[in-house]
DNA sequence: TGGCCGCATTGATCCAGGTCAAGGAGCCCC
DNA sequence: GGGGCTCCTTGACCTGGATCAATGCGGCCA
């Protein structure tokens, strides 16, 4: 494992590794001419996670933002009572934490932990902000992937206000769709474990259980471990 | 009025007029130079909107962002079922729906709408977009201000998610304190009509009423009509 | 000066989802 | 091969906030 210490943690980027080539055809830096590209990699960092292990909690200081390239990483809001609230689960290829950049209080808004064993690399924030200084398109690309980004929230406030469990778990569901042969069928894959779902949701894991199971016993869909049969999209999609 | 057509509502900018100036001294605009300005304000137009006015609804293609000058503009979700969930109420000198700009999709994805008679100024996206390719301190703290949007959200969800409605409640009136002599007392200004503030808490008006209500039996606030004198900041505050 | 209208309060009741507690079902490790 | 994990499900019960319905209370206009 790569708990003990820091410097099996985080290490310089080697710029023959396949996460370089990864982090370089990321749409920021896609259109960076090598020079640029090159003094910007120079500060970035490796990171090697465990499952389980959390990268940064609410509040701490914020330098760097990330960009992952395996693995998975929960980002979530902690009430003082330790209820969570599972934001976004980013998946590779993904950056997070960089509108924390912009921000004149320079402190991580939510906590980011692994979900599984995760390589990311870890990109300061220093030579970042210059480089969207120089680079005009890259700034256009960020203020769009930010936009894109608040609207997702609104949607998600949106779910919390005026939707119920089941709309979003069928939202849920319906965003996971991995195969639609027409008609009114089709199957989704639920991969994350049901508590993550549940904390994505924002409901209990009893209560996810309790409503996929009504959902079965209305003939809407069945179940197999992280498989869901959808019988009827008609029906499982929230109507009012 | 100014209900009788578009010829009264919406009027090119007056380059003598006070809501020009207003305008001119916004952040997004202040460091740009005479000429500069001058191009993009050539484009705008004046709306004036009545008191419950709907200035566009969500899902209407999105051309310009707006400028309020006077008034308040309530910017909320409706569900199919008319459940109202205000986002966001703005004041005047702050602007609204920029973010739209940058989306792929140019729909607004709130409904704007007048809670006063408003004078705002309607900026045109496409003007404002070729400004920003061609000024990057404009585009840093466009990036800034979106971020800092982007964590408003958050807080909210953060709001909605794991805080109940009690809590909700008591950050509002801790939000709206517009005297604080020091000590453990303060005194609020619930401006807006009660049942938009039950909207912004995602409550009913009924259960906003309650709450105030229990609030003062505990002897923590005292209310008369929109203000609220708050006898123990310490109890107002939610700890767990 | 009385009638209307929109906002706010209050009471009675309901229900979605949370809480608490008790099993399963796989899975790893000794 | 059995004990102790962690994850998930199920049942019984509770509760915060919604719903429905009635009442109060200005403001405004005739």
């Amino acid at each position: 494992m790569s708990r003990n210490g820091l410097v099996l943690d985080s290490l310089p980027m080697d710029s023959n590794s396949p996460l370089y080539e990864s982090v370089r055809r990321h749409y920021l830096f896609a259109g960076l001419d090598e020079p640029d590209f090159e003094r910007l990699a120079a500060d970035m960092k490796v990171r090697d996670l465990d499952q389980g292990e959390v990268l940064f909690h609410r509040g701490d200081p914020a330098h760097s933002f990330y960009f992952v390239d395996t693995g998975l990483v929960e980002l979530s809001l902690i009430s003082a009572t330790g209820d969570k609230k599972t934001l976004e689960v980013v998946n590779p290829g993904r950056t997070f934490g960089e509108a924390v950049t912009f921000m004149q209080e320079v402190k991580y808004p939510v906590t980011a932990e692994a979900l599984q064993a995760s390589q990311l690399c870890e990109i300061p924030n220093r030579g970042f902000l210059d480089m969207l200084r120089a680079n005009r398109d890259a700034c256009m690309r960020l203020l769009a992937d930010l936009s894109r980004h608040l609207h997702a929230r609104v949607r998600e406030i949106e779910n919390l206000s005026i939707q119920n469990a089941r709309h979003r778990l069928s939202s849920y569901i319906m965003d996971h769709i991995v195969d639609a042969p027409g008609g009114d069928q089709a199957t989704a894959r639920l991969e994350l474990p049901r508590h993550v779902i549940a904390s994505r949701l924002s409901i209990k894991p009893e209560t996810l259980s309790r409503l996929l199971r009504s959902l079965a016993d209305e003939g809407i869909v069945s179940i197999e471990d992280r498989v869901v049969f959808i019988h009827s999209l008609d029906r499982l999609r929230p109507y009012d």
